[in-house]
DNA sequence: TTGTACGCGTTATCAA
DNA sequence: TTGATAACGCGTACAA
């Protein structure tokens, strides 16, 4: 097998017998073609098995058809489900998907942007994951743009991902609707917007219980599985124990769960838990976890369809697009122990 | 803030008040060109923003300084941190990283293809993840390219991953030396080259020790949780039970863990357990999972590292680079029970 | 309906 | 040390 050079327009061209304009408009607009001519240049191009060069392509057409991914962490487990609703959406209208892994290191996000400017993308999708991104993108001049998850501070990025006031305020329901009247909340935040969100929900529902705000059963946490066991060991050192967790994270309600059964206690029977993000692990915890379901794969599809949209039509007008989540009922939650 | 096109080298010249050949130069070999220009012009790259434009870069070059990491599924726990070491090892030797994601289809295959013969990237390395990716690259034209996790069924393509064999050997060894004598292995495959490897490594083990091989021990099994559980279902369902169960690979030794726990014994008392591929989840169960490190960011890293090697100098000549694993003490073995 | 020729932004060759 | 210019592969206005 001869290690040829891959076959250009020229190729084709010649081996049709006609000009390399006719090659191109017989492949991008084959109705301004003769039949019988379209019918050469078709047999050229499988003869040789040409590809169009798509650098010369996009570097003469000043723009490509790839739109790149942006994510500070690939092993974040909202990222796979929601790629796949990305790339099927960018599929269905012609574009090619691209993932950056920046590693939450800005030297590495700069230099996708660089990817970016020198036209090798034509748009843009920041997977912020949990971290903001922010910094470094704002003031750049940047391609149309959709954030997912999180929106990005301070800049006029569209931003699609779920309604976490509404997710919130439905698992605190559930607990209310279990019987649940002393709930604690793990993982208030300072910084981060979603799980500010988070806490506002459950607020809420409370609220319109008219269970009065305890700030005793408020307590923070980064969303990690180490911050939930955290929080346990702290709540244990207090007079007064809530019956309930509601956790601002499925993270943290993992580490929640470990905490309580490492001190014996037997779930759900004793204390009741619930989590936010249904990611897979939910399910391998033991009890099995209650919990509030991203619908990542539609966050996805819609974040791609907006930002297709404004590569068409360039619309400076920022969106925010927000999913509602559903309850997905196993086996943590359960009635308030009697004690 | 006016949406100016990105400056070219022509810009800059124009400012620097020289020709786009002696820009070209300073950047490139900046010894060629004498000091004061040279200041000229890096002031005009400052004032401009330029940045060189990569598409017309490599047109121009005939290749670019892309590589192509094709993954059937993102999720996958290996993926993540073998990204790493492939990621730092590439931009250590100036080459960046483009991320594909195939879902398993083999037309979406073909497009990543078609991107690297269309120049786009220069390497290849194939994430070949748990099932073989090959049939469509077989035959293909391919640029050099290097496979990881699991080697590409009948190609030439380089391969860099975990010694399965020496790894499986070490986990039987760590059972044996436990004081069990009676251990099933949880996972033969008919078709996966990397467990039958892992099978082989356990055999071999038990043959050192002078323990006959007993087929009733070994359960069939695709590696997933389900199939972990599924054994376990089978194994009770015969007169003779095993003190420990070796696992093919984590996924495997959770099912094993979960269904022996909902038969209500406790673990590792009445059964040890033991992995392969330290998965993040593997701590997270209880007990936390003694299992075989994967080098994963080790793999990453001589992975690229070969293929840089074979992108500089074009060998032909086909090499499997095998890595060693680590045993991974946890709680999920212990001796066997006393019945 | 088809062909000629230009330009996209670079790098590299050759003269000056 | 510097500049003019060809070429990379393609799409398209313009001419035929």
């Amino acid at each position: 097998m001869p290690d040829t050079a891959p076959a250009t327009i020229e190729d084709v061209a010649r081996i049709a017998e006609v000009s390399i304009a006719t090659v191109s408009r017989a492949i991008h607009t084959p109705d301004k073609v003769a039949k019988s001519t379209r019918q050469r240049v078709n047999q050229a191009i499988a003869i040789t098995g040409y590809t169009t060069n798509a650098m010369a392509r996009s570097l003469r057409m000043g723009r490509s058809n790839m739109i790149l991914i942006l994510a500070p962490d690939i092993g974040d487990p909202n990222f796979s489900s929601t790629l796949i609703g990305l790339e099927n959406e960018a599929r269905a209208h012609g574009f090619g998907v691209l993932i950056g892994h920046t590693q939450n290191d800005p030297e590495r996000g700069l230099e996708y942007l660089k990817f970016l400017s020198s036209g090798q993308a034509t748009g843009l999708v920041l997977f912020t994951g949990h971290e903001p991104f922010g910094h470094q993108v704002v003031g750049q001049r940047l391609p149309p743009s959709v954030a997912v998850f999180e929106p990005v501070f301070g800049s006029k990025i569209s931003y699609v991902g779920v309604d976490d006031v509404a997710g919130a305020r439905k698992a605190a329901e559930h607990l209310l609707s279990a019987g649940h009247r002393a709930i604690a909340f793990i993982g208030d935040s300072k910084t981060r917007l979603g799980h500010q969100r988070r806490r506002q929900g459950f607020d809420k529902a409370l609220d319109a219980a008219r269970i009065p705000p305890n700030q005793r059963f408020v307590l923070e946490g980064e969303g990690t599985i180490e911050s939930g066991r955290l929080a346990v060991e702290q709540l244990f050192m207090r007079d007064q124990l809530p019956t309930a967790f509601m956790c601002v994270n499925d993270a943290t309600a993992v580490g929640v769960i470990n905490g309580l059964t490492a001190r014996g206690y037997d779930l759900p029977h004793d204390f009741s838990v619930i989590g936010f993000d249904d990611v897979p692990q939910a399910t391998y915890v033991n009890p099995a976890l209650t919990t509030i379901r991203q619908p990542r794969t539609a966050i996805g599809r819609q974040a791609m369809s907006l930002l297709i949209k404004s590569l068409a039509e360039r619309p400076t007008e920022r969106q925010e697009i927000l999913l509602m989540p559903d309850l997905i009922v196993r086996g943590s939650v359960t009635g308030p122990a009697k004690r």
